[in-house]
DNA sequence: CTTTGGAAG
DNA sequence: CTTCGAAAG
């Protein structure tokens, strides 16, 4: 009577899903070869740009899928610990009505923004907190159509605009992959706007990996929702439009580097993922970029938190 | 955004659930008088009949409510201490295939009987695990318009038919009402028809308390599921049939005896709970019974276990 | 308050 | 696998 055996939904995953399972982890339920998994350890923070400035502006990024649960599992301490002057989070997935008070009633950020969808309730949402009040805060990227998920938030601050995005998911079998086109033009038209009056830190869940080296399994995931050619090709325009990834920008080589590893088949443990959160910043900004940290053994989430130190 | 707040939830039950907040919690909630709650201790097994034959027959009977957590929360480990001939379970809300194998492996009970909602998926069901195998095991009530949500297994025995059943609830607003008054005719008929042919013990969650002692707060729920007169009414005609309530023919005083209690408000530390499950004997079983317990330590789940000692 | 399947990721 | 809201109790 059950329509989910545990064959089903696998089956699922392996056609359409990103669920990220390479061939080996497929190999090694069936040959049982278990593979010593390619683990990736984040280094030092380095706390100085380029030319020498000293970093004094901190801004973490983390898609906590569900903040309910995340603030259940101590994501709060975690973020104390790492202290950013920004915490943009994405995929809340709850009405403000419903935030824990463990969050709303936060010292450390005075400045609470938050954006949920308008329909679907514990659907996607994006939240901002600040320790120092923005010039301005607003939401969505001025286009009707797209801003009634809660996907982003721009804060105003005295040399540049921080956008936090939670870019829409493609879809098991594409589904959203046309609409996600049409989001890809749009928000980058946004970003050029912006950045024509001021540099740009876009940071969030872009949901997609941008090169083969962004993700475990290359060769099986082309035809999924977040490394489809399309996709790919949209991240590709919006750096041809003026910005930089800043992780690839400091770490050009650097492979099995994710922040992003399906809850399905201990992708995690075997560091099969992606790397689908990001710092992306104007051209403009790169003489004060310090370091993008990925915060791998941050727990509490089916992606890790990200960190940008700028000197600014 | 959100649609439940914690007051519109509370104020559902109030009006219209099987919440049994008694005027007590109500009160303690803003006058702040906590009340010391008045609990139930079940005495020990008395293990002879009235004339002295020992028993020698064990049956218990649980509402489960999901097999699959309460297998988890360790409901089988009760179950082996306790030791039962037959265990009859209510509210296994999981379909044949999706039983966890701590069940289907059980070599206490070597035979064991399903029985799952034909529609919705994990909806109601019952099951039956026997110690010696029935004569015969037959599911439902033999009505077409009744037997598609796995409400009723019959076991024949040497001289009884044991028959488990999930009553349906009428349901926040009474709104199934109706079909209940449908079922409990047609139930009584079919156990009626049963008894012709040898004696009947029914045990189960009868979804209703049958008289003002058979729950805490019998004034205010007096319009609400399980408590309804035309549901106390089919309580009264089932006996009036022919059969015993077995735990009230033994305690026709005791109060404060219960098997069920809300997850809401705390219900089960407060003791404001119903009488719902019960073991009901044809008259002709009488001087089998030794005792029916009310095992009320036992927790996994909103109602509690009861047992049934017969000398047979 | 807690369980479940279903949508979504 | 895990989140969430919905239906049900």
């Amino acid at each position: 009577m059950s329509k989910r055996g545990k064959k089903v939904e696998e089956a699922v995953d392996e056609e359409n899903g990103n669920a990220a399972a390479p061939p080996e982890a497929k190999k090694g339920k069936k040959g049982k070869e278990p593979e010593a998994p390619i683990l990736y350890e984040d280094p030092p923070d380095k706390l100085t740009s380029k030319d020498g400035s000293a970093a004094n502006m901190k801004i973490t990024s983390w898609n906590v899928d569900g903040l309910r649960a995340w603030v259940k599992k101590k994501g709060l301490d975690w973020v104390r610990e790492e202290a950013p002057d920004v915490i943009c989070l994405q995929e809340t997935k709850c009405a403000e009505k419903s935030l824990p008070k463990e969050i709303t009633s936060m010292p450390e950020f005075p400045h609470k923004y938050w954006s949920g969808s308008d329909e679907k309730e514990g659907y996607s949402g994006v939240a901002m907190l600040c320790k120092t009040e923005p010039l301005n805060v607003t939401y969505g990227i001025e286009k009707e159509e797209h801003d009634k998920e809660g996907r982003v938030i721009t804060a105003e601050f005295a040399s540049f605009f921080l956008v936090t995005a939670y870019v829409p998911n493609a879809s098991r079998g594409l589904v959203r992959l046309d609409y996600r086109k049409t989001w890809d033009v749009d928000f980058r038209a946004y970003l050029s706007d912006l950045d024509k009056r001021k540099p740009v830190v876009l940071c969030g869940d872009l949901n997609v990996a941008h090169q083969e080296i962004d993700l475990k399994n290359a060769k099986g995931n082309k035809k999924n929702a977040g490394f489809t050619p399309e996709e790919r090709e949209g991240f590709t325009e919006l750096l041809d439009a003026g910005f930089v990834d800043s992780f690839r920008e400091l770490y050009p080589e650097q492979a099995n580097a994710y922040t992003f590893w399906t809850y399905m088949m201990n992708s995690r443990s075997k560091n099969v993922g992606w790397r689908l959160d990001y710092f992306v910043l104007s051209k403009a900004l790169l003489p004060n970029l310090c370091d993008n940290k990925i915060r791998n053994t941050a727990m509490g989430s089916d992606h890790c938190p990200i960190t940008l130190h700028l000197a600014i």
